[in-house]
DNA sequence: CACATTGTTACCAG
DNA sequence: ACTGGTAACAATGT
């Protein structure tokens, strides 16, 4: 569940947390959870070593460490990063640890257990980290990217939008938000958009990540700022979740398909 | 208790 | 070689 405006939430709440910070400790309690190297190894090489930024990647979080190391998360479904004092119990599904020369420590929970954890040095990332498509919210992204990195697809315009290697950081909720915004039918063409729709579509998927982060992210259920706060974008959507619920613009019910394995929430009568 | 849930990847066909 | 579609997968609360 976490997207883009979740991560980066959660990116700001933890720069003041860990910023500085010193690890001087781990605990790994399901090793499945690291992908390069055993949990000893991965431990071993970041013991020691000084945060220096949190920065986000799509929908990965980055701890930059001194050395050039970098561990990257992928939250996947329930992944939940939290700041807690090490006095303080942790709570249950938490499957890692890493302590800091403050008394505190980064606390990785996930009910579900798809997260991902890499830790690997800034020359050498996963190949799902270097082929992400452009950052949505960068000042290098624009229609005009957004056209290119569509044209001569033949594929419907939601696939596209959850592609990572066509545009980073959009999951299921903010790209049927984005596509009610733009008015746009998920299952149209990418490459039957005119240039109004792609317009349309890059203003509002900035748009609606903006908003996504202005209101500190979407809570449907498990996601949690870096300071276990839920967000509150959910009281604001306008398509996603809404089946028989009346349309914002129009009153008419959005309605819910299946399409490409997800549910997704539409207008029929707005959306073209 | 079968199912829904979701992002990613493996695999296959074109 | 590349693209797009589908299925599999991870695990568990409902």
């Amino acid at each position: 569940m976490p997207e883009l405006p979740e991560v980066e939430t959660i990116r700001l709440t933890l720069t003041p947390k860990l910023t500085g910070r010193t690890i001087t400790g781990g605990e790994v309690l399901l090793p499945k959870l690291i992908q390069r190297q055993s949990p000893v190894e991965f431990l071993q090489e970041i013991r020691g070593r000084k945060i220096l930024e949190l920065d986000r990647r799509g929908k990965y979080l980055l701890i930059r460490l001194s050395g050039e190391f970098v561990i990257a998360f992928h939250l996947r479904m329930t992944g939940q990063l939290i700041v807690e004092d090490i006095t303080q119990p942790s709570a249950n599904a938490t499957y890692l640890k890493l302590q800091f020369d403050n008394g505190t420590e980064l606390r990785f929970r996930d009910q579900r257990k798809f997260g991902m954890v890499f830790l690997f040095h800034a020359d050498t990332p996963p190949i799902s980290i270097t082929k992400l498509g452009p950052e949505p919210l960068t000042e290098d992204f624009s229609v005009n990217v957004l056209k290119k990195r569509l044209s001569g697809r033949k594929l419907a315009i939601k696939k596209a939008l959850l592609n990572q290697e066509i545009i980073a950081g959009i999951g299921n909720i903010y790209a049927d938000e984005a596509l009610f915004l733009a008015r746009l039918h998920p299952t149209r063409m990418a490459n039957s958009l005119t240039d109004n729709e792609f317009q349309q579509l890059a203003d509002s998927i900035v748009q609606v990540l903006k908003a996504g982060i202005n209101f500190r992210g979407t809570t449907k259920r498990d996601y949690r700022d870096g300071e276990g706060k839920a967000g509150s974008f959910q009281d604001h959507l306008k398509a996603y979740g809404r089946k028989n619920l009346p349309c914002p613009n129009c009153g008419h019910n959005i309605t819910r398909i299946e399409f490409g394995g997800r549910g997704t929430y539409f207008c029929q009568y707005c959306q073209k």
